[in-house]
DNA sequence: AATATTTGTCGTAACTTTACGACATAATTT
DNA sequence: AAATTATGTCGTAAAGTTACGACAAATATT
C-alpha cells in the first residue's frame, strides 16, 4: 500500500537526506574514517578493521558506492577502495550549509 | 538470530551515526528547517507544511524528540514545538568535525 | 593442474522504518 | 452539555536495513 513519499519533498532535501542515510551506520562511518586515514587506497582488508562479516562489510561498501562516496578499482584478485573526494566534498559542503541553517537559527522567545 | 552490532563501534561513531539517522529522511529535514525559519515556536501546523498524514508527521517528530533535537511544550490543546539549540549545536559541531576529517583527507596517489 | 585467496552473488531471517486509518482523550468553542 | 479541534495511541501492511552463511568465479600461489 504505502511507502516512499520521499519524492514529495524538495530535491535538495531528498539528496541531503540520502547522504545522511549513507552515514547513518557506525560501520559506514568507520569505513570512511579508515579510508581517510590510510590514504593509500587499501583493499578489502577494510574487512579486518571492521567487526562484521565480510558479506556485511560488502553491503556497507555497496551503500557507500551507491552515492559514489567511494570507488573500488580492481587489481588482480583484490580491490582497492578509496574515497571519492570530489563527490564527498560536494555532499559535505551542502550538508554543512544545511546543518548551519538549522542550528544557527538562534533562540528568540523560544521554549 | 542477527541484529544490531552497532554497539561494537566506538561510542563517538555510534552517536554520530544516530544523529545522521535522525536526519536521514526529507520529512525530518523539512521539519527542522521549518522550525528554524518560524522561530516563533509553531504548533502542530507543522503537519500542514508537510505532505504526509498527521500520524506520520507525529512519528517523525518522535524520532526527532528521541535525540532531543526538538522539544514540545503543551499549551492547552496545542503543542508548541521548537528546536533544542543546545543539543542541536552540539551534534552539528561534532558532525562537522567528523565530516571534515573524512572529506579533507586529500588525494595522494589515490584512485 | 591443484590449492588457496579474494571478492562477488544469492537467499533469507530478524528487525526497523515508513505510512496510515481508526479510535481515544483532552481542551476549546458554541 | 454538545460539538469541534488538537493530539495521542494502537495496530498493521508494506518496504527497507542489517547481518550472515553458502556457493560461485576469478586470480594468485605452490
Amino acid at each position: 500500500m504505502t511507502y516512499s513519499k520521499t519524492t514529495l519533498f524538495e530535491k535538495e532535501l531528498q539528496e541531503s537526506a540520502d547522504f545522511f542515510k549513507s552515514l547513518a551506520h557506525p560501520a559506514r562511518l568507520a569505513i570512511l574514517k579508515y579510508l581517510a586515514q590510510t590514504k593509500v587506497c587499501i583493499t578489502g582488508d577494510i574487512t579486518e578493521a571492521i567487526p562484521l562479516s565480510r558479506t556485511t562489510v560488502g553491503q556497507h561498501l555497496s551503500e557507500l558506492k551507491r552515492l559514489n562516496l567511494i570507488t573500488g578499482e580492481i587489481e588482480g584478485s583484490k580491490v582497492n577502495y578509496c574515497l571519492n573526494h570530489k563527490i564527498l566534498n560536494d555532499f559535505v559542503k551542502n550538508s554543512i550549509t544545511l546543518l548551519e541553517v538549522i542550528s544557527s537559527a538562534q533562540e528568540e522567545g523560544c521554549c
